[in-house]
Formats: C-alpha cells, sequence, structure tokens
DNA sequence: CGCCATTTGTGATACAGTACACAAATGGGG
DNA sequence: CCCCATTTGTGTACTGTATCACAAATGGCG
C-alpha cells in the first residue's frame, strides 16, 4: 500500500477495500474535529482525501445513514461513528517484538494512545536487551511471551525484528493466540489462514514511486 | 495501504495497480535467488505469496517474456529484470526530515543500500537535533535543505516529522524540487498533482485490523 | 526419437469496484 | 410560506481487475 496486505476475510458482507478507506476518513475527521469544525460534507472530505464523493457516501452506506440531506455529516458524530464501526472506541493492548531502533520508535511513539492502542509489552531475544528501559516499559524476554498474552489477552503484535527471524517471531506470537501481525521485516510471512498479517516496508513504496521517476541516482 | 497511496500517474500504458506487485516479486524473488534458488514457477513464488499464478504470468507479461515454457523463470534473471524496469538496478539518494527517533530509525536501517536506495541526508528543523550524529550522518538544519538538494538531485524524500508540521516539511520539500514523498505522517498531505506521495501509518493497518477482531479490548 | 508432464503467455470471460445521475430531504432567505 | 441551493443515499452503467482455460514451448525419460 501502498504496502501491502494480506489476510483472510471471509465474512465479505462489505468489501474488504471498504474497510480499508475507513480509517483514513477517521483520521481525517479527527482532525477536522480537534479543529473546531461541526459539520462537513462528503464532497469536503473527498476533495481533501482526493476521493469522489460518491465513493465515501456509498462507502458509509454500507453501514448506516450518518449525513443529513442538504447539511452533511456532524463531524463529531461520524467520528464517534466510524470508532464504534472499526472498534477502537477504546483502547486495544499491543504486543512489539523487538527492541532496536524501530522497536523503539514505536514504543516511544506518542499517537497510539488516543486512537484506539497502546503498546503493553516490548519482547526482545537479545540478552542485552532485556531489561532495558523504553519509556515505562522493560523489555522483557521472549521466554515471557506466553504469560503476558495470557494475562492481557493481547490479540495484535507488531513484528519488528530482523527479516531472518521474523517468520520464527510469526509462529510464536500464533501459539500463543495472537490474531492479527503488522509486520515490519521486508519479508512474505507464511501462516494460518485465520490470522491476519499487514506489512510495512518503506522500500516497497520506493520502488514503486521510481518507476514512475526519470532515472537519476547515484551510480551503482 | 495496507497503508495508502494517491499520486498522479498518467502513463497508463500498466496498471498501477500492478506497479505496486512487482516490489514485493521482486523481494521475494531476491530473497530466493540469495538462499540459492536457481529456477522458480509462477506457481511457487504464487503460493509462497498467496497470489495466483495467473496473476503473476500477467503481470509480467505487461513488461516482456522472462520465463521459459516447461522450466519456468531463471531466478537471477528476473530479478534483474524487475530492477531494471522498477529502476533500482542502482542506488537513488533520499533526503530524511526529521531525527526524532523514527528519523534515527530510519537513517539506522541497514535495509536500504542493497534494495536500491540511501539516506544521504538528515534534516531538522530543532536547534538542539541539528549537528547530531546518526550513523555517518550528521543532522543539518532546515536551511540547508536547497543547497543539499541541488548538489545531489535528491528526488526522493521522507518526512518523520509530528503530524503538525508535515505539510509546511512537504510544502518545502516541493519548492526545493522533490518529486516523490513517503509521509510517516498521520495527515493526508495536500500536493501538487506532479508530486507522487505515498503514506505509512501503524494505525491505519491496526484500525483496519480491528474491524475483524472480536472486541477484546481494554476499557477506554 | 517420440511421449508426457510441466509451465509459460494470453485471449476470453467473469467479477469487483468506481462513477454517474437522480429522487428525496433539508434548511435558509425572500 | 414557498422556492432554491445543497447534499445525502442508492440503483444503474461503466470501467478496471482477476480468473479461467488453452495453445505453444520445453526438457526429461523411456
Amino acid at each position: 500500500m501502498t504496502t501491502q496486505k494480506s489476510s483472510a476475510h471471509d465474512k465479505a458482507a462489505v468489501p474488504d477495500i471498504v474497510i480499508g478507506r475507513l480509517p483514513i476518513y477517521l483520521r481525517t475527521l479527527t482532525i477536522f474535529r480537534n479543529s473546531g469544525k461541526d459539520v462537513t460534507s462528503s464532497q469536503e472530505l473527498g476533495e481533501y482525501l482526493g476521493i469522489s464523493s460518491a465513493q465515501i457516501r456509498k462507502d458509509l452506506s454500507h453501514f448506516g445513514e450518518f449525513g443529513k440531506q442538504g447539511t452533511g455529516y456532524n463531524v463529531a458524530y461520524l467520528c464517534k461513528q466510524l470508532e464504534k464501526i472499526l472498534k477502537v472506541d477504546c483502547v486495544w493492548p499491543v504486543l512489539l517484538v523487538g527492541a532496536g531502533h524501530l522497536g523503539h520508535a514505536l514504543a516511544s511513539y506518542e499517537g497510539f494512545e488516543n486512537r484506539g492502542f497502546r503498546i503493553t509489552g516490548v519482547f526482545d531475544s537479545s540478552q542485552e536487551k532485556v531489561g532495558g528501559q523504553i519509556g515505562n516499559l522493560v523489555v522483557q524476554p521472549m521466554d515471557e511471551l506466553n504469560d503476558f498474552v495470557s494475562r492481557q489477552r493481547c490479540q495484535i503484535a507488531i513484528i519488528a525484528v530482523p527479516a531472518e527471524a521474523a517468520q520464527n517471531v510469526a509462529n510464536l506470537l500464533i501459539k500463543v493466540g495472537v490474531k492479527s501481525i503488522l509486520c515490519y521485516a521486508p519479508i512474505t510471512l507464511t501462516l494460518p489462514p485465520h490470522v491476519q498479517v499487514e506489512y510495512i516496508d518503506p522500500v516497497i513504496h520506493f520502488q514503486h514511486m521510481t518507476f514512475y521517476l526519470s532515472k537519476g541516482c547515484i551510480d551503482s
């Protein structure tokens, strides 16, 4: 998606591609709300996002009628509804594996909390990193994973380890019951079909972009 | 995509969605190659990626005939061809704005180089961060941006600054001639149509995933 | 040397996603 | 109180994408 995604969604009542746009609507509507805007229209939102107003209306229509003809949408109300639909009207605990530079950046990021997520545990296989402090979390050894998940009922995990280790980490996560994985390692994981995976790999985006650029790179 | 994308691609000879899959093929083929595999088939690659073999063949067919009937594809050869198509058979200089935790992680990441990219400059607006060392790079003040780009002819930039600052940074980047932006800030940028933008926002992925999860979150 | 299993590249076909266009509300202004 | 500009929600047409299915190569094996 840029980056990529893949998973197994069968209850195809609402197309997955529609679900994928809802978080973007929500993000923008939240900005609108925080800047004091009370109402908006599908047209305004669409112009802002580079999406047709019809698409936004149709997407929303899968879940109900949230607008008022002639007026548009109440921003705060629509935010709340989207949060409910996406189930982020609460905070989900997230487990992070990998305490390298990236793990640090993720664990220190303050933008998760008010969008529905909180990293509640950091794990690393390296003896050197275990015990280290990141924000108000302490890096734990991988052995603790099982106990941790059963205590926290953590369904979501981030993999922020080197590519070589990622598949093993994923297997472990599945074993302890994690349902959804966000993988930062530049590989495609092999996983049972009931587990959701999405990927973040900046190089995929770069390579997508360079296709459209005229070559002006450092000679290799 | 996951995360999101948006840009302006007019030479629609090859659908953009096809271009978007090529980097994934390349990434996997490179892994195949590095593990000593000489040939592969669209079926094997497809099973590995969870994509139909027909799709892979059709995607590749937009660019030529790279396989041999009965045998499949020479892995090293196909890698080279994909690298040429995506223009990553060389190293692109990339400019990084933002030297916070995320900027640090990106600037220290060693996985860019052998996939066609190198961060050659790091910039930050904060006086405290300017002058600091990250790997073998020194954080520069924003004023240096213009000179730097004209020296390096940098077409690609990463925005790794807080959401509030991102649009201003983007404007600046456009002004100095950057053509493609990878934005880590959780907002949608408003940019002229000739500029490519892609976004990375983990929360978008999380919210996509929670839709399919049964609610089991910390009470808010 | 001929057969068979394999695999590519691709036209035809089926499917999914987007855009269009309009009836039905809504509210403000004259 | 009525008219008009606005905007939603949605059935329909259209466009784009993925799948199917098969002819044409290929190479190994008997």
